[in-house]
DNA sequence: ATGCGTGTTGAGAACAGTTCTCAGCCGGAG
DNA sequence: CTCCGGCTGAGAACTGTTCTCAACACGCAT
């Protein structure tokens, strides 16, 4: 990871709405922020069991995460549900389908123009989008490479 | 539905990989295809009971045809996982978030740009993006003004 | 037309991931 | 300190998906 966990800031988001931020809460938060790549439910379960956090726990947190959009739900290749934590605002993901690295970016700039121009033309109230580009980071396609040439 | 299905295209894409176009996988294809809305696995598999079609046989037939470009996995607004299926040729989805309504549109010269980018910006060799769109559409809209008017 | 072999199918069992239940715990309010 | 509401962990229950296996369908050779 590069940047700490702005942890303080998800606190204020709890308290604000008078929910709770506890230990197991701060965990949970702290695993998705603190990895730079996209974890699964079962592998934050695993991670933090030792810990003392059970695996509903991990459940019911995650979705109270989601909900307040402080974690976002994406794919890797395999299809598999991964959760990331985005920075504060909007933004997307550049996920590594092999790795599972993610690197946001802010690709609202071009997704605007495409909404505003559907909105015209197909008569729906746009509420939100989805994007999500997948490639192979520099590092996985460097392995890659030295597998094809052994 | 507007367009019938393009049901002969679909046959040449089994025929040129030889896997077989059988009755049960021609009905599932005509079920997603025949519908202007993405639907689930388990509509599918309810609405072919009657005719003979086993749900494990629809499991495996959207994946078939997933894997082979000729649906799309898109989820509506609960997060329900739906495959609607795409015209010839790369489009994207906008979803009615109400009523799962799925209008097809070419955002790739949109999606393009980015990607380029990206991929200078990154050091990524993008493979692939997921866009989905979504809103309310109009007859949804319309809909909703009733009940808020009454 | 007949027989053979490969691949598909349907029913139900098995499995995995997720949600629910409930008793116990914690932390804040009074 | 005591009470109370909400959170928690363990495990049961549930749901959606995949697997198993015997029966079957279809293409092909005979």
């Amino acid at each position: 990871m590069t940047d700490p966990p702005p942890t303080h800031d998800i606190e204020a988001v709890f308290h604000e709405k008078g929910i709770p931020f506890t230990r197991q809460r701060r965990l949970i938060w702290e695993f998705f922020a603190g990895a730079d790549r996209a974890a699964t439910i079962t592998e934050a379960a695993d991670a933090l069991r030792g810990d003392g956090v059970g695996q509903a726990t991990v459940y019911r947190a995650v979705t109270l995460l989601s909900d307040l959009g402080l974690l976002a739900r994406v794919q890797d290749r395999r299809g598999d549900i991964c959760y990331t934590a985005p920075p504060i605002g909007h933004s997307h993901p550049l996920i590594c389908g092999v790795c599972r690295k993610v690197v946001r970016f802010d690709g609202d700039g071009d997704v605007r123009d495409l909404e505003a121009r559907l909105a015209v033309e197909t008569g729906f109230a746009i509420y939100g989008h989805h994007l999500e580009v997948y490639g192979i980071c520099p590092v996985c396609r460097a392995a890659r490479e030295d597998d094809h040439a052994q």
